[in-house]
DNA sequence: AATGAATGAGCGTTCATTCAT
DNA sequence: CATGAATGAACGCTCATTCAT
């Protein structure tokens, strides 16, 4: 239906407008961050694009300038978030010696925890309604290849012996994701312990024989 | 075409309507079923209280009568889906002699795994916008609470030594599922192999005496 | 996305909330007859469903109980002409005998410029939009056919002979539009004088024994 | 994707933007194609003035140095329509001798069938919302004398007696629209057969000796 | 127990128009 | 001449919930 009689009284009436122009990506950003910071604050559903506006300082119009739909900035949030999530980790992993695969197995489990730790609020958000819940996605994908390399080096060197380098990723980063959950339900998470434990436990499940070895010896 | 004339041309061909009584308990029935159905297909926000009840051939008061809002039949739905879920498990693992460790964590595999793809679809629906996203629900809590009891078993028989026995079952319980989303997003799951891979990698992770002398055999 | 939290603090709030039902039929009725107002006033895109609501002084969710959405009261409009036009017209070409198909053409013609003239406003409304402008439409076409019958009459009895009774239809119908609307936009239309020019020239075109000899003799 | 990361791609990849000046009345005439192209594809109101701007391949801004309004383009296109129609029927109808009313008569029909099945679309758009639908316009007004003028001098030569030109111009107009309109509707218009059963029905209603004598010797 | 008409606050999205560059 | 980032008023529509019958 037209609207073309009734359109813009208003932006005639105010007068002076001035256009406040920034460049593109830091208004982009501005806005994502703005809208991060509602997202984690009152929910996604509870967060309005007038709120993010506001909180931006921008005219709606300019949020619609951005991004297409309020479910965009929740996709360019999710990508940021995933980004940021697997650089982090492979830097830290990237400060061992390639040869060292326990040590990148412990340098994983630490800078992940950490990271899920320092974001888990916001990864919250970005990943609540995302394809298949937790089934595929990017950063999961991303996440999982980066184990499996790591894996993969240390059955190479016959450090480890494992059948199916799949799964056990899988199950290093759902149960880093578990314990770290589990740790932040009970109340004030003590890190150093939870990557102690989860290295324990990886270590383990890898048939590592340094940790099989320390547990004879300790017996 | 508005939506009263079509109730109107039903109400009125009928005449007299008939009361249509049913035991509190059947209808209950009926209405969580019919919004399970619904929420399953299309989503819970996309389902309208109007469609639950159109689905289950009553009328929108009548929704109100056996729940007071809407995230009251999730709730109802969630508690069925767990006290089902936990059930089956158990049943599995007390198939299992109480001396068997091994047995009875392989049972809850197997049992878990089963359960989990018969019905991840619901379980995706129920555990949605629960408490914060995975940490912390009743559910959550009466599998962990069995697996530890599995697990405190076996330890005090010596089978397994594990220091954190609530971050292993975090683990195990966190690891199932994501090694079944994930065989779910691949396509058609291979439940037997699933089984056999978890289980494998979880008797390690505990130390289990039987998968290390397997191995050390094997070599 | 969930709009179920903050939902209804409004209805809550406003406490006394009588029904005011209504029977659907006149509810509806009030709606349409609204709408009809305001869009005639002040043109369908000017026109508010809050205009509408408020003119029929009922909720906004009323409207929307009763009709799926803004277009739908239109074409409910567009029903409600169509019918009442032909209706009106059919009784005044049955006032006259079955035999006499000039009369009855005459009595089209009056009738059809009567029922327009005092309908031109709401028929602008509901035939704006509609379908390839005003090409195609049911109202059209059972005018068309009306005349088409009253047209074959005359052929029938030999009043007229005429090769296409369907052109011949739609010029009289457009050519009475034209001519209507041509009176309008002129000032105060004159019934009686549209008629007579009207009814002379249909009956000229259709080759009527009457209306040449009428020439003849004042010839 | 947000529409300025599409658009920022291409601009930063071409680096210095030609201005890509063109004479203004190039530049206008390419903005009323670009407008008429997507009006008559998807109508008025659901075309933007972005979507004309990308058309036409200039940027928004300079679709406002040319026209004030997105109305002022439909005006635009409205006189451009009306000029080219009453000037290619007026031509049709200078090809025949002056004193040959019946003749320039059948050439106005014949030109103004050809013309508006040529441009029925661009027709339809350009008077839909104009004025009081289809009663006072330009083109109407300027059409209207032209058959004035034609019957004038047929009725001077006593060729035909009529007592209302101005009805009967209406008639013949809004006749010969309704006609071809409904050939439109009806599928593929076969422009020969139109015309000649609107020159008959015409010259009829004129009180043409011509087609009356026509019917006496054929009965 | 069952019905279904009525409610109304609230939100995402659109898009013509402006103006500094 | 040309650009395109920024503006912001306006609106259609949704739907959980109530309550008189």
């Amino acid at each position: 239906m037209s609207k073309v009689q009734r359109q813009h009284a208003g932006a005639r009436a105010t007068g002076a407008r001035k256009p406040r122009t920034k460049p593109a990506e830091v208004r982009r950003d501005d806005l994502m961050d703005a809208a991060a910071r509602l997202f984690i604050a009152k929910g996604i559903d509870a967060t309005t694009i007038d709120e993010i506006v506001a909180s931006a300082d921008v005219a709606k119009g300019t949020f619609y300038h951005y991004f297409a739909a309020k479910t965009d900035v929740i996709a360019a949030l999710r990508d940021r978030f995933a980004q940021g999530f697997v650089a982090r980790v492979q830097a830290a992993v990237d400060a061992c010696p390639a040869g060292d695969a326990v040590g990148r197995l412990c340098a994983w489990t630490a800078a992940a925890v950490g990271a899920y730790l320092d974001q888990f609020q916001l990864h919250d958000i970005v990943f609540h309604d995302f394809g298949h819940d937790r089934r595929q996605s990017a950063e999961h994908d991303a996440v999982i290849d980066q184990l499996m390399t790591i894996l993969a080096a240390g059955i190479q060197k016959g450090t480890w012996s494992i059948e199916s380098p799949r799964s056990t990723a899988i199950v290093i980063f759902h149960g880093m994701h578990g314990v770290v959950d589990d740790a932040i339900a009970a109340g004030s998470p003590d890190r150093a312990q939870i990557i102690d434990t989860l290295s324990a436990l990886f270590r383990r499940m890898l048939g590592d024989g340094t940790s099989r070895r320390a547990e004879r010896d300790s017996a």
